[in-house]
DNA sequence: CTCCATAGCTTTGGACTCCGAAGTATAAAC
DNA sequence: GTTTATACTTCGGAGTCCAAAGCTATGGAG
């Protein structure tokens, strides 16, 4: 196996590579992450609190986290009203869309389950 | 919104309630998860070693536990032979392959946005 | 003028998860 | 008796998640 004459990775499978957990499968790969797709593509737009009642179980503190991974991964974007108080607002983005597109039939699997 | 007379929880999205983290999904929501239902699926059976090296980056005890807890979902199923030295076979079940074919489509989308 | 309310977070200390490295079990081959 | 092979388990440390409290700003009640 560790032969210098290989030419392709032991991790490729069937002519793909998911062993170094990428992008979006690493994003994914976190507590709450594909819920929250989930969530937010179910609405138009959503503010912060309201994701959190949406995901009662999930800590503030990660949920902030999830948003600033899935902004950062273009994924969700992020309004901002300078109002008193603040109001934010979070929606997809096109490849947020995508994505949850791709997450819809697992999840429904997935409720049918339980 | 702080209604008392309520009766649906504010987690439900849609008639769906993915909120309290379900079996599938929050066995999915772990490190390597994903992957390794795909390189399952893409073989007929698996040793451990062989999955260990397509998922080079992932520790051994790791790749363990998420096979214990696939197994115990009834996603992947572990033949083992009482040969010295010991071999064991992991496959997926009808259940894991169900889940297989809807990450597909995800782990080909992910791919195309590196 | 002081205090509270509101929204959207950040911070904190403790618990849980993941890591690489080393150890366990077995029996046949050398 | 030491080595080899496979499939793990165990270990201490590092990273991730938790609930609860704190922070920012301003407008309104007392």
């Amino acid at each position: 196996m560790a032969d210098t004459t290989a030419d392709a990775p032991a991790c490729d499978v069937d002519g793909t590579c998911y062993c170094p957990l990428t992008g979006v499968i690493s994003t994914l790969s976190q507590k709450y992450a594909i819920q929250l797709v989930s969530i937010i593509g179910a609405h138009d737009s959503l503010r912060f609190a309201e994701i959190e009642a949406h995901l009662p179980t999930a800590s503030t503190s990660t949920i902030s986290k999830r948003l600033d991974e899935f902004e950062e991964a273009g994924l969700v974007s992020r309004t901002q009203y300078n109002e008193i108080p603040p109001r934010v607002e979070y929606a997809l983005t096109k490849d947020g869309d995508e994505l949850r597109a791709r997450l819809e039939p697992l999840l429904e699997w997935a409720a049918s389950t339980e």
